[in-house]
DNA sequence: CAAGATACATAGGAATATTATATAAATGTA
DNA sequence: TACATTTATATAATATTCCTATGTATCTTG
């Protein structure tokens, strides 16, 4: 079975979602990653999630500190091992994540409910199919699908982006 | 017919893809945004550009001086008004673009490959019915789906992303 | 032609990321 | 126990990319 056709859609349709549809006003894409990490896992340690979430140790330290500032999480201190910090979500960071989840999801059913119902069922039904199975692959274990960074000294860029 | 579940799940898989398998080293999500819509469109202005992917007319601006810096696109003047800048892209950045594309598809491809192949069959068949429409309602005219921006100075974050 | 509108560029600052390195706590070993 | 090593996090310096505010050049219009 040929899977370029169905990948290059598949890409496009994050693209477009990203771009049009995401609300990125108030948290960055790594912001919310690791809140819903944190709210799907509970507390976790500053390691732990950066490479959950694929950025670099002091940039989760620097991304915790701005949202313990902004009163999403909290840190405590492991009784079992003086070095770690465990991270939590307070109740306001649970309330925020709901929050924009809920507004996404209201603007993705905007536009989804502008197409022929058929095809958004037809869609609702395959995404639910292939979630977990993608779930599984991608969040599951240390990213299996991204290559290694090259030898060369790796050019970066933004985000992700948006 | 409630489109709350699969609205979840498409941003579910909308983040699992652009965390974990998008290629998001060399360009950022706004410079592919930008090639990808002059490959498809053509030459552009700047202030065309920059509505298009949502950024500001400056941002657009300096993107595009590094995006010309690395020879991926190109300015000319336009003959009949002295003010605006067409870009376009150079055989470069097309090759740029394309070798981009061909990276995510073949990272996707692989995620899809490890599906059962009636799935990956139903959200191809999916995709491929609802993409045409998607495309028309986000990318089509000034993003119908963006609330407006906040009274209040608005709070900012990062890009999307990667 | 003068006044305003339009297209783009520049300046300054904020957010987020990186690498390199420092600090503190835990662990292993003589 | 003492000391070196490893581990977890923090800090410093820097880079990228975005924004708002503003400047400059070029049209357009009365």
């Amino acid at each position: 079975m040929d899977l370029s056709q169905p990948a290059t859609d598949l890409l496009e349709i994050v693209a477009l979602v990203i771009r049009g549809v995401s609300d990125n006003r108030d948290l960055s894409l790594t912001a919310v990653a690791a809140l819903g990490s944190l709210d799907r896992r509970g507390g976790q340690r500053i390691t732990t999630l950066a490479a959950a979430e694929g950025v670099s140790q002091p940039s989760m330290t620097q991304l915790i500190q701005r949202l313990e500032q902004r009163g999403l999480v909290e840190r405590t201190s492991d009784p079992s091992d003086g070095r770690v910090a465990l991270v939590s979500l307070t109740a306001e960071g649970r309330a925020a994540l709901a929050a924009r989840r809920q507004r996404n999801a209201k603007r993705i059913a905007e536009l989804l409910a502008g197409l022929p119902e058929d095809d958004v069922r037809a869609l609702a039904d395959a995404l639910a199919a292939v979630l977990p199975g993608i779930r599984a692959r991608v969040a599951g274990d240390a990213r299996p699908l991204a290559e290694p960074p090259p030898a060369s000294p790796a050019p970066r860029s933004q985000s992700v982006a948006p």
